[in-house]
RNA sequence: GAGCCCGUGGUCUAGCGGUUAUGACGCCAGCCUUACACGCUGGAUAUCCCCGGUUCGAAUCCGGGCGGGCUCACCA
């Protein structure tokens, strides 16, 4: 029998039960079509949010689905390991150590929170292949992501290379825009003077006076009237060095006095006009962000160096005056350090020559919403420079290539893996010595290429039948990053393939408020805290109702609480079925009623819909579609329309209800297992023969039967019928159960489903006339 | 500023050329009907953001506003 109540100890139950089963090791390639799905790896911070519970359920649904549709499903599961947030982690609890130590407690730490996430996920019930993970630190990773790399080398993708990169001077590294964000501050705009051609004065404005020893040129709008004569001409800057004035479009006529210096660099619009008009560069700050090739103001740190400069020209008279101004400035993420931007030699990848081949390949690939793709085309136009992938960090994965530092030729690792430490002496064609690179992979680097890393790529056997992957779900939010680099690389760099035949986008999980969720705010609901009080399946169906496709949802404990009360239902309703299958031998009736073909009209229906939204990835409207079916039809209708048929002595009548009660929450059980595979678990073995080793996670997704259109027509004036009676009780202060006598209209009803009205209504005659009942009497007497 | 998404009862949401405009939560009334009171039966609540247009007919299509969200660029 089913327990009296649904909850965690039955959903723990079948977590350990298929754990132990390995219901959802992938066994290898078989005769069944594979669907493999390349699931984001997590990084790997120790806690499973809300966004995580979201998405990884979405894939879930998918897994699950594809499974019951009999794909071969390989659904692994990686771990993004490597990176800033983890150093700056196991540096805060270990202090500085040397290199390999320092790589040995990044590790430990991330096996750590790689145990505790898993243990989240279990309890949310996701089933990928724990026998096929991946974690990103991992040697053999190493290697494929260095392998991936030198073959991208051979095709000229990769290189050395100096360019202006984002710098953080604090902790000595080159950053991808990604891992700054911006400070709002106020700063000063000051006018200076310069001077012009003929002697005269012209005035610049600028907020980084401090930059202008790596003044290179004085720009102004080509429609400016007031300095369209100084097209090509000298001008002698504050600091008595002549530089070009060129007109250029960018620039605004409105801003300061109209006329701008460009420096070398100051911020990113300086590095566009320097490479648009091919100014020389001039590096003015060393590697410890100190101003230097100044003379007297070397040595200073650039704010001191701006103070110190203004005072100078203050003295000079060539201040002309200074002005508030609301300044956005990017910051380190980590350390709060404002970015400069530098001349560096790092290694890039050339994403700019590739920007139309990876909008094309992802042309290829079926984008679920269709929009999607729009973000993808965005981010590609708006793509200025190659993509610096070296990081001067240590837990990364290692740069597989060697440099000389005479002639700055490049070479690749002889072996792989590549480590620093192992790393044999090379000598260069010019004589010098090669150097083994130092720096190590940006992140994106080792994710982009993991289409290829659960395929088997380069050494398993058969792993062509793998790639593309099938499916690549992922957070709309990094689509200009994990899903552009995987084209790139994967597809263009590796392979010359797509990485996958559909992408499925999902939004992120904001606070019940509309706001995002985060710490500073005190509005983050966690998942495992939810799970003390709501089951791992009504959480799940909290996420089939809350992903309507690459949209943001606020969090909404309303759908979760209703997820609950639905679970509820299914529970009771089985309860109740598994009471009234009593006897039934499982075999078909002789005939059905029409109100059971109804039912199974209503089932079949129910089938097409969700099928339909399943194959589109619309699990919330598959979601919806149950709970009207289920609730509605079933419970509501189905189940008191049979009630007197099984408390009946018609004994055919009873097997066709039983029949039908049986097939319709089978089907439906199977319809809610990807969603909510634990209570569809329970039951199948309570109530539908599932035996030892048998999981209705397997089962075969139900098709529609026969049809009983007609039928299902022919019920409906007879449901209204009910409804109206039930209605007229209801006012009436009438018990559903009494019985009454009707008075009502002619009725136009088949005699069979006026029978079933008599029934179902508990009523005792009907008399032509205005439409109301009566309570017969005698049985209110009884009943005090 | 640019691109994309969106604006439907109090709240959230479905619908995307003709519906008495879906459903959920909440609210109100009645009902402990042998699965479920975490329930059942009903009820009230909507100028479908605004203004124009197309159409016999628009929440639904088009144009223009206004408002919100996300991503990008934010300026010397």
């Amino acid at each position: 029998m089913l327990a009296k109540r649904f909850g965690t100890e039955i959903e723990e139950k079948w977590q350990e039960e298929w754990d132990r089963r390995g219901t959802y090791t992938f066994n290898g390639l078989d005769e069944r079509e594979p669907y493999s799905i390349d699931t984001p790896p997590p990084f790997t911070s120790g806690e499973l949010h809300m966004g995580h519970a979201l998405s990884y359920s979405y894939f879930d649904f998918v897994a699950r689905y594809k499974r019951m549709r009999g794909y071969n499903v390989f659904y692994p599961q990686g771990w993004d390991t490597q990176g800033f947030p983890t150093e700056t982690k196991v540096e805060k609890k270990y202090g500085r150590l040397p290199r390999e130590e320092f790589r040995k407690k990044c590790e430990e730490w991330s096996a750590q929170m790689i145990d505790k996430m898993k243990e989240s996920m279990i309890k949310l019930g996701f089933s990928p292949d724990w026998k096929h993970q991946y974690r990103t630190l991992d040697k053999e990773y190493h290697r494929k992501v260095q392998l991936s790399l030198h073959i991208m080398y051979d095709k000229e993708m990769v290189y050395r290379g100096e360019h202006p990169v984002f710098w953080c001077y604090k902790c000595r590294s080159a950053l991808a825009k990604s891992d700054t964000e911006d400070l709002e501050r106020e700063t000063l705009l000051n006018h200076i003077k310069f001077t012009g051609p003929e002697g005269e004065e012209l005035i610049i404005a600028t907020t980084r006076p401090e930059l202008m020893y790596a003044c290179v040129a004085v720009m102004f709008h080509p429609e400016d009237e007031r300095y369209k004569h100084l097209e090509g001409k000298e001008i002698t800057t504050a600091l008595g060095k002549k530089v070009k004035a060129i007109a250029d479009k960018d620039v605004d006529k409105e801003y300061g006095s109209g006329l701008l210096m460009v420096c070398t660099f100051g911020d990113k619009q300086d590095i566009v006009w320097a490479y648009r008009h091919k100014l020389p560069i001039l590096s003015i700050l060393d590697e410890n962000g100190k101003l230097k090739g100044t003379g007297e103001f070397d040595g200073l740190k650039p704010k001191d160096a701006k103070e110190k400069i203004i005072e100078k020209f203050k003295e000079e008279g060539k201040l002309v005056k200074q002005e508030k101004l609301p300044q956005v400035v990017k910051v380190h993420d980590r350390c709060k350090t404002p970015v400069e931007y530098a001349l560096s030699r790092q290694w890039f990848a050339d994403i700019t020559k590739h920007k139309e081949e990876i909008k094309q390949m992802a042309r290829k690939v079926k984008w679920f919403p269709e929009f999607g793709i729009s973000y993808l085309d965005n981010w590609a136009d708006s793509v200025e420079w190659d993509w610096v992938i070296s990081r001067q960090r240590h837990f990364g994965t290692p740069i597989p290539f060697y440099y000389c530092e005479k002639c700055n030729a490049t070479e690749k690792a002889d072996s792989l893996p590549f480590y620093l430490e192992s790393a044999p002496e090379k000598e260069c064609r010019c004589g010098g010595k090669m150097k083994p690179e130092e720096s190590v992979l940006d992140c994106w680097v080792d994710s982009s290429i993991t289409p290829l890393i659960i395929a088997g790529w380069p050494d398993r056997k058969g792993w062509e039948k793998l790639y593309p992957a099938s499916l690549r779900p992922q957070g709309v939010e990094i689509v200009r990053t994990w899903a552009f680099y995987t084209i790139y690389r994967s597809g263009l760099g590796v392979t010359g393939e797509k990485p996958w035949d559909s992408i499925l986008l999902n939004g992120n999980v904001l606070a019940p408020d509309g706001r995002k969720m985060s710490k500073s705010l005190g509005n983050v609901i966690s998942p495992m805290e939810l799970l003390k009080e709501y089951p791992a399946d009504a959480l799940r169906q909290w996420a089939a109702l809350s992903g309507a496709m690459a949209k943001d949802r606020p969090f909404s404990y309303e759908d979760i609480k209703f997820a609950k009360s639905f679970l509820n239902k299914v529970w009771n309703a089985s309860r109740f079925v598994q009471g009234n299958l009593e006897g039934y031998d499982g075999s078909k009736p002789q005939k059905l009623g029409t109100v059971d073909k109804w039912m199974m009209e209503s089932l079949n229906l129910a089938i097409e819909e969700c099928t339909d939204a399943m194959e589109g990835f619309e699990f919330n409207r598959s979601m919806r579609k149950l709970h009207d079916f289920f609730w509605h039809d079933f419970c509501d209708d189905y189940l008191e329309y049979v009630k007197y048929r099984m408390y009946g002595s018609d004994a055919e009548s009873k097997k066709a209800a039983q029949y039908v009660l049986h097939e319709a929450l089978f089907s439906f059980l199977k319809l809610l297992t990807p969603i909510s595979p634990h209570i569809c678990e329970e039951i199948y073995h309570e109530l539908f023969g599932g035996k030892e080793g048998n999981t209705i996670t397997f089962a075969p997704w139900p098709k529609a039967g026969e049809r009983f259109r007609e039928e299902y027509e022919k019920v409906e004036p007879m449901r209204t019928l009910i409804s109206k009676i039930r209605q007229e009780k209801s006012s009436s202060q009438l018990s559903q159960g009494a019985e009454i006598v009707l008075t009502s209209p002619r009725i136009e009803l088949e005699p069979e489903l006026l029978d079933e009205v008599k029934n179902i209504a508990r009523i005792k005659e009907i008399n032509e006339g205005e439409f109301g009942i009566k309570a017969v009497e005698d049985k209110k007497e009884e009943s005090k």
